[in-house]
DNA sequence: CATTCCAATGCAAGCGATTGCATATTGTTT
DNA sequence: AAACAATATGCAATCGCTTGCATTGGAATG
């Protein structure tokens, strides 16, 4: 079990205290400094307005600005602008490894625009996504970025309604309120149908993901569209009752013993684990007995036994694309109309799928 | 999906000036709707100061709160009472997989509190670290949390300077300037050497992490002091230049090119999985041959083919730590002497260790 | 040379919430 | 019953920055 120790022989210097506020530099002791009004430093501090200001005083205020160490103060140009040049990011699940890539593009695309980040953790227990929501808009955020929405989701449509603009992300919203950046998710389940039809297997089952979730539903569609168009029986399908390891075991063990397939597509990487976990449980093995595909290309899933074949989406570049499309509704003064990214996935080829056996 | 504006519509659209100005809810209105003035109305929404006002009153304010919608603008708070309620985070880089964990604990405890997040990586091509600091006071942060000290840090004594409060995470700093919340590296050593040795091991190497760092530093370290401890000769020890699996298959590799060893305790699971790469590159097999310990137990090295022994790091505690730790420092009025929070970690016994071949 | 115009800078009014102080309204004491 | 205390509420200044408007001086124009 873990034991917290407050270790007393380690604390050893006390921290100076300093008298924090004595040191805060403000315009007006920049514009003293440099022996011009307090507006004319703004002014020249600010790119966009620079133009207005003599170069020769521009000089001076920025010298002066620097070796005073002046720091603009953001509360006080957020109070007076209205906008904080900060973006709120909603996630489900800080502990699904999808999330982690998709805030780091996010934040590294905010980041080049001089915007923060601010984040929510909707996966704690005992919090309300809509007072989370409530927060970051009560923090002036000039836009939110949703990783949580399900296919109809009312917090989009509160978000709205604030006047906030919002951006999906991961997840889609099938009311058409938002605008989205999404895998394509029925491409990505063709690549891996079509990559098994092709070694061979017509008997191809399906572990589903959460049907109000765009993911779950679409790559279930995508699967069904999928084998139709190879002239395949479509199923089994069994739904997972969360995106985990323990539920896709469960419902690939149901899977398994309802029908005889020769493959499984799973909806998400971690159930592909728990189909591996199933599979196990009851003497079979992968590939020999049955492929298995995934979906995410998580970290590592090219270590496992088997190494899994998935479909690759770019996390990073999801969250880029995000940010971005967020910046351009923010900055464009009557709105953007709602529009989809939807980026393509690629599927990763590796030992979890061969040919069936024949029997 | 894409709508063209005319120029005339985007015109039109422009004169209207506020439309979403027009339904932000100040404490002014609600004052006037509740027939107060707006300092009792400041009061009686403040639990700290709602004592001062009259039960019947409290209610019709809050009533009215409720009603109109209002929700207090955080900019203006923060100007005039000079402080944010938002913490910033640095990490070292989103995309391993250990810092969204702590991040999770870090929100999770500062949202029960009522404090924001906002987050700056450290990880990406070209950002300065100094820059994202700046960034980070400018938005007022009441405090920090930087889970990228090295050993000895500037950029901490640059927060301490400012007078803003910081807290380490994961990795400790060793000038004692700031309170940091780590795992103890050194009995984390101790344990894998520990139970390596009861299996039989006496030649045992070690694949360290960058000696700047505290948990490389300490790591290794902690290898050596439990060798001894054990009479067992130190070494060899190969220092990777990341964290990382290709790193690791590289200290790994020449590691065994060098010296015939039993087992390898590894400063980090990548670093183990690099070495899991060498040795199949190698022909030699795991525990067979050469048993593996990795550090910080990530996620899905519980299914790698062996299952990866290694030591648990609590990493969600971990960020909660360091988020309690840091509130206590803020709201200390004259700063709390810096101290460290040291974790204890716990082993995980699984197949990639096991007893030497008896030769 | 007078007039107009433009560019550069100063002035001052806020943005919305907090809080020390003043004031009003009770209740309590002598 | 007068004086006082205590409690509840109102008043107004303030936090630091931005920006519409006023002002100035000098260049361009007629």
């Amino acid at each position: 079990m873990l034991t917290l120790q407050s270790n007393v022989a380690k604390h050893i210097a006390m921290q100076s205290k300093t008298p924090r506020a004595s040191r805060v530099v403000t315009l007006k002791q920049v514009a003293t400094d440099a022996g011009v009004h307090s507006s004319t430093v703004s002014r020249a501090l600010n790119p966009r307005t620079r133009h207005m200001i003599a170069d020769e005083i521009v000089q001076r205020v920025m010298t002066s600005a620097k070796r005073l160490g002046y720091r603009p103060n953001s509360a006080a140009a957020s109070l007076r602008t209205g906008t904080s040049r900060l973006v709120g990011v909603l996630l489900p699940d800080l502990f699904n490894p999808v999330f982690a890539p998709i805030l780091g593009g996010i934040t590294a695309a905010l980041f080049r625009e001089g915007y923060g980040t601010i984040i929510a953790d909707a996966g704690q227990e005992g919090v309300d996504t809509n007072e989370l929501i409530e927060r970051l808009i009560g923090r002036q955020v000039d836009g939110l970025i949703l990783a949580t929405a399900a296919r109809h989701d009312d917090t989009v449509s509160a978000c709205i309604e604030n006047g906030v603009p919002v951006v999906l992300v991961n997840r889609a919203e099938e009311d058409g309120k938002a605008s989205a950046v999404v895998s394509d998710d029925e491409k990505g389940m063709a690549l891996a149908v079509d990559h098994l039809v092709k070694l061979g297997h017509k008997s191809i089952g399906h572990i589903a993901g959460l049907p109000n979730l765009s993911t779950g539903y679409r790559r279930r569609h995508g699967y069904e569209a999928a084998m139709r168009a190879h002239g395949l029986p479509v199923g089994p399908i069994e739904i997972a009752s969360a995106y985990s390891r323990e539920a896709g075991e469960i419902a690939a063990g149901q899977l398994l013993d309802r029908q005889r397939v020769s493959a499984i597509v799973a909806a998400n990487d971690l159930l592909a684990l728990g189909a591996y976990q199933a599979l196990n449980a009851r003497g079979l093995s992968c590939p020999e007995d049955v492929s298995i595909v995934g979906h995410n290309d998580m970290p590592l899933v090219d270590m496992l036994q088997p190494p899994l074949t998935t479909v690759r989406i770019s996390h990073r570049e999801m969250g880029r694309e995000a940010a971005q499309l967020l910046l351009r509704n923010i900055n464009e003064p009557s709105g953007l109309a709602a529009r989809n990214v939807v980026l393509m996935p690629t599927l990763m080829v590796r030992g979890s799928t061969a040919a069936p056996k024949t029997r």
